[in-house]
DNA sequence: GATGAATGAGGATTCATTCAT
DNA sequence: TATGAATGAATCCTCATTCAT
C-alpha cells in the first residue's frame, strides 16, 4: 500500500527523531540553566543528552536553533496551559487579582520552566539585542500587549508597546530577585513584584484614558 | 638604599602602573561594552590598551579581576560626582521629583560610563549570581538602601533592603529600554521609568512627603 | 521461488537500482562541479539526488568508487558518441584540421559533461597519484596513444605514451583556460591551444601529412 | 638608553617570531606537499612544527595566509637566485636556448622547493579560482609576460597575457609528469617539455608579429 | 615592568560511514 | 531496498593564562 508507505514508516522515524529532538532540548534545558546561554556548549549539551555531538547537529544547525526552538516551546506550553492571553481579562477583575493572577502562573511556569529565565538573558549586549534570538522576548511583548489592550482600551499602541516593555522587564527583574531567594523571603519578593505592577499600571487603566499618545503619566491637577 | 626605593623610584613606578591600570581599565571598558563581559577576552583588552597579554596580568589575575577593579572605580566615581546619597534627600522634596533626579543622575552616569551596564549584566546565572562579580551590585544595592532608609525611617532593615533590590532592578530594567531607544521614544520610556518608581515608592515613603495628587498608599476602590 | 526471483523482480530491482545509481551519479556530478572532489560530502550528494545517505552506500562503498563509475561512464559515452579514437584518423586530412576537430569535440564533451574537468583535478598529490582514480587519466591516455599511433606509424611505444601524455596534459591546461574565460576570449584560448598542439604534434607525424603551410619539423631560420 | 628599548630588544623578541615562521612554513611545505594543500590540516602543520595549534595561529590567521606566505617566500628566493626575469633574455640567444635555461631554472627550483607544485595546485574549483590563493599564480603569469615581451615586442598585451597563460600551463602540465617519473625517463618528459614549449613560442617571435589583437595563429599563406 | 611567544584544552561544526528499523 | 538517526574523530580556530627573555 502506497499509503501505507507515506503515511507510517515516516511517522515511525520521525517519532524516534522527535525524541531525540526532546530529549536534546531537555539536556539544553538543563545546561542552559546550569551555565547561562552564553557559556553553554554544543558538546556539553549533547554529552548531558547522551548522545554524539554530530547528533546533535543532525536536527539543530547550530546553538542558537535550540534556543529558538526551546524558545518556541516554551511560548506553546504557556499558551496551552494558560490560554491566548495568560489569564481571562474580565474588567470587572480588580487590577490587584488580575496581575496576581498573572504573575502567579508566570512564576509557576517559570519554576516548571526555570529554563525560561536563562532564555530571557541571552548573549545581552545592550542596544544590541540579538535577532532570532529574541523570538521569545519579542512573543512575550505581544502576550502583554494583548493583555494590556483590554486594560487601556483608548491607549495608542506606542503607549501599549511601551507599558508592556516596562511591565515585562518589571516582571523579569522581579523574578530574577524571586528566584534567588527561598522560602518566606521569596514570597516577599512575590507580593514586592505584585505590588509594583499594580502600582506601576493603576493609573494607567480605567478612567483617564485619552492622553495623547507618549504620555502616560498621571494626570496633574 | 630602601629609602630610595620608597621614595622618589616607587612614586615613579607607581605612577607608571597607576597610568598601566588606567588604561588598561578604559580598555576593558571599551572591550565590555562592544562584546558584553562573556565575550570579551583577556586578548582582546591588552590588544585595545595597546600591551602585550602579559602585561595585563602583572596588573590583574584574572578576567573577573578586572571588572571588580572596574566596579569599585565606577562606584566610586559616582560616589565623587554625586555625593554618598545619590542625591539630596531632603524629606520636604516630593518624591516624584526626587525620583526624577535621581534617575536623571543614574542615566546620566551610564551614558558617560556605558561600561556600567555591562558590568551589571555579567556572566549572570540565575540563582547563583556570581560572588566578587557583583561587589558592584551590592555597593548599588547599599546606595539605594541608604536613600530609602531616609525615605521610610520607620520600615525594618528587611523590607529596605528588598525594596531597594526591587528598585534597582527596576531601574536596570528601565535603563535597558532606554538605552536600546533613541530620540523622542527614549526620552518616553525615561518617562515611564520615573512613573514606575515613583508609583512604586510613593506608597512606602512616609505620610509627610507632599504625595502627588490623587496617589495615596494602595489604590482606592 | 528463487527463479521469480532471477527473472521478473530481479529486472525491476536492476531497473529501479540502475534508476537508483544514475540519479546518484547524476548528483555527485553536480556536487563535484561545484566544490571540487576533495570537498564534496558523501550526505550533499544523497541530498543532492534526494535520498539518503544509507541509500548512497548501498551502490557505492564509498566516496572514490562514485568518482570511479562516473569517470567510467564519462569514457564510456565518450566512447559511445565519437568512436574509440575520438575522430576519423584519415592520414590525409591535415594535422591542423585533424587537431581542431578532436579538440573542439573535447571541450564540447567537456561543456555537456562538466565533472569531467573536476574529475581529472582529483585530489592530486603529485608523484603520488591516486590509484584507482586515475583509471579515467589512463584511459584517455590510451585513447591518445591509439590517436598517435596512426599518426606516427614508425615511433616506439615509449615516445608514444610521452607524447600521449604531454598532449593531454597540455590539453587539460588549454581546457582549465578555457573554462576560466568567456565570450571571445574564450574562443581565443581554445585557437590557442590548437595551436600549441598542432605545432607540438607537427614535426613528430609522418612527412606525408600535407603539413599547414610554412610549418615543417624544425623552425626555419 | 630609548634607542636601544627599540631596537635590539624587538629585534631579539622578532628573531624567535621569525625562526618559528620559518619553522612554521617549513612544516607546512611538508605537509602540502605530502598531502596536498585541501587535505592539509593546520593542526597536521603544528604538530609537524612541533608547536601547538594555538602557536601557528599566533602567527597566521588562518591556513590560506600560511599558503600566501609560502608562496610570497617563493616568488622573492625565485627572483633573489634567477633575477626578475628568470633568465637573460639576449634577443640573440636562439629560442630553444632561452626556453632550455629557463626550463631547466624552473625544474631544478621545483626540485628545491617541491611545496611549489603543491601550492600551485591549490583548492582548484574550475572557473572559481580562489582569489588571495593565487598570487603565487599571477606572479608567475606576470613574470612569464615580462619574459615574452622581450620575444614578442610587436605583440598587443592581450595575446601576451594569452601566451603568458597558455605557456604557464604547458610548463605546469609537463612538470607533473616530470615529477611523476625518474631517471631517464624524466630527462625524456624534460625534454618533450621544451620541446612542447618550443614549438609552441617559434613561430610568435621574431618577423610576422603585427598581427591584429587576438590572432596569434600562424600567417596564411 | 614589559614583551610576545607558547600553551593546550575546549569551542562549534563537519563528514564518511554504519546500523537499526 | 530505503531510511535517517547515530557515530566520533577530525576540522579550524579561540582564549585565559604562563613563562622565558
Amino acid at each position: 500500500m502506497p499509503a501505507n508507505e507515506e503515511k507510517d514508516p515516516p511517522r515511525r522515524r520521525q517519532a524516534r527523531g522527535e525524541r531525540r529532538i526532546a530529549q536534546l532540548l531537555e539536556a539544553a534545558a538543563s545546561v542552559f540553566c546550569t551555565t547561562g546561554y552564553t557559556a553553554a556548549s554544543t558538546n556539553a549539551i549533547a554529552r548531558e543528552a547522551g548522545v554524539s555531538p554530530g547528533t546533535l547537529y543532525q536536527f539543530f544547525p547550530n546553538k542558537e536553533a535550540i534556543a529558538v526552538e526551546l524558545g518556541g516551546r516554551l511560548v506553546h506550553e504557556m499558551q496551552e496551559t494558560y490560554g491566548e492571553a495568560l489569564a481571562p481579562v474580565d474588567p470587572t477583575t480588580p487590577l490587584e487579582q488580575a496581575v496576581g493572577t498573572i504573575v502567579d502562573r508566570f512564576i509557576d511556569f517559570n519554576c516548571r520552566h526555570p529554563v525560561f529565565f536563562a532564555l530571557m538573558h541571552g548573549p545581552d549586549i545592550p542596544g544590541r539585542i540579538a535577532e532570532q534570538h529574541d523570538a521569545l522576548h519579542t512573543t512575550l511583548v505581544a502576550r502583554v500587549e494583548n493583555l494590556l489592550r483590554s486594560l487601556m482600551p483608548a491607549a495608542p499602541q506606542s503607549a501599549i508597546t511601551r507599558v508592556a516593555h516596562m511591565a515585562l522587564g518589571m516582571y523579569m527583574a522581579g523574578l530574577e530577585l524571586i528566584l534567588a531567594h527561598e522560602g518566606t523571603e521569596r514570597d516577599a519578593y512575590v507580593q514586592e513584584l505584585k505590588n509594583a505592577l499594580v502600582r506601576y499600571l493603576d493609573p494607567l487603566v480605567g478612567a483617564g484614558l485619552g492622553l495623547p499618545d507618549g504620555l502616560t503619566t498621571a494626570p496633574s491637577p
